[in-house]
DNA sequence: TCCCTCGGTCGAACCGATTCGACGAATCGG
DNA sequence: CCGATTCGTCGAATCGGTTCGACCGAGGGA
């Protein structure tokens, strides 16, 4: 089968043979790693303008031994992203694009483990960056024995031997509690994210747990806590179930954002009005919170800042695999907009 | 600087040596390209297993001539990304990685041409999907001009010589003025994507304003077109500034999902309760327009089937490049849900 | 019995870059 | 004026796979 010249990719001996000199000369003037004569220089990128030449990345890669690539883990598209999550994806896009590192995504969990198999020993990548992380998590165990450098977004139950960032759910959920305690709410309720997330093990939503029984204990409040799929209609349901069961709460603390408007739903039907009659605050991207009708008050998860710092933590990773391990945790304080009030007596 | 011995990567003359056989042969016995014994290909297998060997995707990348990678072109972070945009990111991954393939995330716009450039010329992908294509867009033509295959999620004014897929945006928005017409509204607004696409040239911003005049027209309204930004806050503020200086308005039609949210607000704080005093319609992700409050009447944009249409495609250009075209429109029914009623009288 | 085919394997070339050692010419210090 | 550097360049080796041509032995048809 003749291939056609227009379909010839030009390569570094092309550009070679044309500027008169070696392969290598040209190597030397691309990457500067030699000095090479300004008129040998300039005639070669004369040449490389022309053809339009680029490097085969390929080529590139497998004789430097590092592919400029990071690989990017996040659930499988069948699990919705939230918002918060997507803030990650594009911040971590973003701050790669800055370092001139490209990304490939992969998700992960349920039928796509080839995907994760393959970014992650096809020496694709340079390193990795993990999200939505389980208490137990065998992507991080595979990760770890890989000896791939890798920075989780979110971390396990016991995160020593690695780097991450992290939102402090149980510190954020108790702030909560305690913002309702003291407006004078005394029955309150945690949304919590999905049953099948918590029972998974995902730490966020073991983590907001552990901070709501804790603050409720410490003010001497009566609680109750629900799971709930991530979306408007369980919002809703689960919403309405528990409002049923406990006619008593005055307000609810969540981290299930996108279930938020789900909530709203249902005090609506029940005749509860925000915040005159019952109060909601959460853990939310801002421009979830403000998406929300009327606004959320919440505490405004830094995702751009995060998947940055991510990146920044995974740079460091690869430039000494040895270096001590880093992590950021952070807690944002509450934004107060339109959902809470003093608990109606 | 000596290396040690964990940090050895295995390499397919590793797994040779120790299974008794040549290079080749492991090679054959892994891409079957060439009849094994059944006793060496397992003799092979035993010690892939054994080291956990997996071939380097770039050494493969470079002799195969192709990479088991595509790209996506995404907008840059800074724009925010809108549900029904990473519905479309969501699914394109998820049938990559169905087909086996990698997904190499590209931000382009802006300040991120760089990673364009990187991800077109460096013979990274074996082809690429774009997204926000504007009327005229020169990534549109510097994929054409470099003969990679390439699908766009939308469309340029003339989409001769490229696959796409696309949402029609003119006949969706002409069927909503119908809708609302129907309904005895006589006085309609279109909210349409924000200023700044539409003087870029960006597709569905022009089409949903033709196919907007067209029917507003045809039905003899009075019609009122405004740009809005991607965000709550501009849709409100919009939507208040449009019903101040048109206060005759009974319905709003929309291709903003993302300032539905705002619509919303403003029409509250206005006074108007939808949908008795007042009708919105619009072309969303399903999602999304249930998640507001009350769930919005729209065209359901089918972003998931969509997705992997175009990935479909991508395939098919893939294999061979020189097959004609293909392309899908596609106009989903209207969902009634409940922000539409008679116009008052 | 001879020749051909075919299954199974090997060695060598190749993909397109980077990098190391070497080498001639120019420069510099003493 | 001479040996030691330095500059600029070249050729060859290398990264880790795939693939082509060749070879050997077994089996089948005439």
């Amino acid at each position: 089968m003749e291939r056609f010249d227009y379909d010839a990719r030009v390569n570094i001996g092309e550009i070679a043979k044309r500027a008169g000199v070696s392969r290598s000369t040209v190597s030397y003037a691309l990457t500067g790693r030699r000095p090479v004569s300004p008129e040998t220089k300039q005639r070669i990128q004369a040449v490389i303008d022309e053809l339009g030449y680029r490097p085969n990345a390929a080529a590139r890669a497998l004789k430097e031994g590092r592919t400029r690539t990071i690989g990017l883990v996040i659930p499988p598209a069948s699990t919705r992203l939230t918002d918060m999550q997507l803030g990650f994806v594009a911040s971590v896009v973003d701050a790669a694009a800055r370092a001139d590192l490209d990304v490939l995504l992969s998700p992960s969990g349920g039928e796509h483990d080839r995907s994760f198999e393959r970014v992650v020993t096809g020496q694709r990548v340079d390193g990795v960056i993990v999200m939505e992380i389980r208490l137990e998590d065998d992507r991080v165990a595979r990760l770890m024995a890989s000896g791939l450098p890798f920075v989780g977004i979110g971390r396990t139950r016991d995160p020593q031997g690695m780097s991450w960032v992290d939102i402090d759910y149980e510190t954020l959920i108790a702030r909560c509690v305690h913002h309702l305690a003291d407006l004078g709410h005394r029955d309150v309720a945690l949304v919590n994210r999905s049953a099948e997330l918590v029972a998974a093990g995902y730490g966020p939503g073991h983590r907001a747990r552990a901070g709501f029984d804790r603050a409720v204990a410490e003010r001497g409040l009566r609680g109750v806590a629900v799971c709930c799929a991530d979306d408007a209609q369980a919002g809703q349901a689960c919403t309405e179930s528990l409002l049923a069961e406990h006619p008593e709460l005055t307000a609810i603390a969540t981290v299930n954002e996108a279930a938020a408007a789900g909530v709203y739903h249902a005090l609506a039907r029940t005749g509860r009005e925000v915040p005159r009659d019952f109060s909601i605050v959460g853990v939310a991207a801002r421009h979830w919170a403000e998406n929300l009708h009327p606004p959320l008050t919440a505490a405004d998860v830094p995702a751009v800042e995060l998947g940055a710092q991510a990146v920044d933590l995974l740079l460091g990773r690869i430039a000494d695999p040895a270096a001590p391990h880093r992590h950021l945790l952070v807690a944002p304080p509450i934004s107060l907009r339109a959902t809470t009030g003093p608990a109606r007596r």
